[in-house]
DNA sequence: CTTCAACGACAAGAACGCGCATAGGTCATG
DNA sequence: CATGACCTATGCGCGTTCTTGTCGTTGAAG
């Protein structure tokens, strides 16, 4: 899942780049508005992290022309102050949810699983395919109830595999939401990365879950 | 489907022409303004992508002449800049969509989809002759149920006798658009692909569906 | 009806490129 | 300094694509 992070407090910027990487998501950080609106007009972003107070465009104007651009992202808006009205704009602009700074950086964590999760159908926390399931909230993976280990890479990857299981994942699809933008297309570090996840998830196991669309990309499903 | 692509920045241009590839459309590549114009005056492609920012002739001067000839495939404009008066001069001169980059490979895809299936007036989203379904958004090609494994080139083919059912496609309309330009004109290949796509759609069925005109190329039908 | 040329069908295999596996290198962390 | 995560680089196997050549079919002329 790939986050983009508009916030000008350079400090803080780094640091929720940094909690979010390791939980796994492929996170730009922009430190200004104008940049950040061209960013996310992209489109390949899961979600979207505006700091209200932003130098030159400021945040709530982002948000407005996101949404009148027609980008449906989840937007999480960031705000100094806790007054009422703030929010009240923000989410009338189209925000999915707030935060008020100072915030714990566990409850940030929270609000960008839930947003996540409203993304994808199920509510109900944990994605299964076959006896394969991923708990987000702990990142924790079982097969047939035995646990495996996975890198913060694998893990992405994994995640963004079940979030679109049974659907064919172009290369540039998967490098567009595992890694983020200084991804170089000339390498193979996909085909690697696939290759680690089939040694711990399919390496041994009756039923193969990964498959190859030659010419295309892969797949997760059960035959 | 044939796509063209005007534009300099080679590394841009290569990573579109592969990731247009990977989706079954065949791809030409030009670095430059005045002969973007010739290839796209050829009036054979389905697609015209061009960049604003050309070297030489400027890629809005192309689009102005090609509408001017009277040349009404869909052209998609791309633009580094987000700059609104950029986008609706496009838009005026005649373009039929707009991309500012950067832009995730995602987006430009959809686009592309949804420009060609605007000409093709099909808004389903599945084709379908008799029993034979293919879902451009998945790949996936089934006949009477049951799933039919197909090459990329394979894939590609019978895309375009679906697009194209009940007329006559002759060799060059099926080179032009199935293969890129560099097609040697002095083989066989496109009757062995039509070939294997008989094995593996027509074999041992009872109606057949794709049929040979002699002495002028091919057609897909029930009879 | 027979003959013949043109055209298409098909088989076999060569050439090519994709994806896989593995080894090694770099960097951050403790 | 040791370890592990992430990425790069390379060679190989195999599926895909294309070439080549032969055989079958068609249809018009004799």
């Amino acid at each position: 899942m790939r986050v983009l992070v508009v916030e000008d407090e350079t400090k803080v910027g780094s640091f929720i780049k940094r909690a979010l990487e390791e939980e796994s998501y492929a996170v730009d950080l922009c430190e200004d508005g104008a940049q950040g609106l061209d960013l996310a007009l992209t489109g390949s972003y899961d979600l979207i992290m505006i700091d209200l107070m932003l130098p030159g465009l400021p945040g709530m104007e982002v948000l407005t022309r996101l949404r009148k651009e027609k980008i449906q992202t989840p937007v999480l808006i960031l705000t100094a102050q806790s007054k009422v009205d703030q929010r009240v704009k923000g989410l009338d602009a189209g925000a999915d949810d707030y935060l008020t700074k100072p915030f714990a950086i566990d409850e940030l964590l929270a609000r960008v699983r839930a947003l996540l999760r409203r993304g994808t159908a199920e509510s109900s926390g944990t994605l299964q395919i076959d006896d394969l399931i991923l708990n987000p909230a702990t990142r924790e993976v079982t097969r047939g109830g035995q646990r495996i280990e996975l890198t913060v890479k694998e893990y992405a990857l994994l995640e963004y595999f079940m979030r679109h299981a049974g659907r064919v994942l172009t290369r540039p699809m998967i490098s567009d939401h595992v890694w983020n933008q200084d991804f170089d297309t000339f390498t193979n570090v996909i085909d690697v990365y696939v290759n680690y996840l089939r040694n711990k998830i399919d390496r041994g196991r009756a039923r193969k879950l990964i498959h190859t669309i030659r010419g295309s990309g892969y797949m997760l499903k059960v035959d």
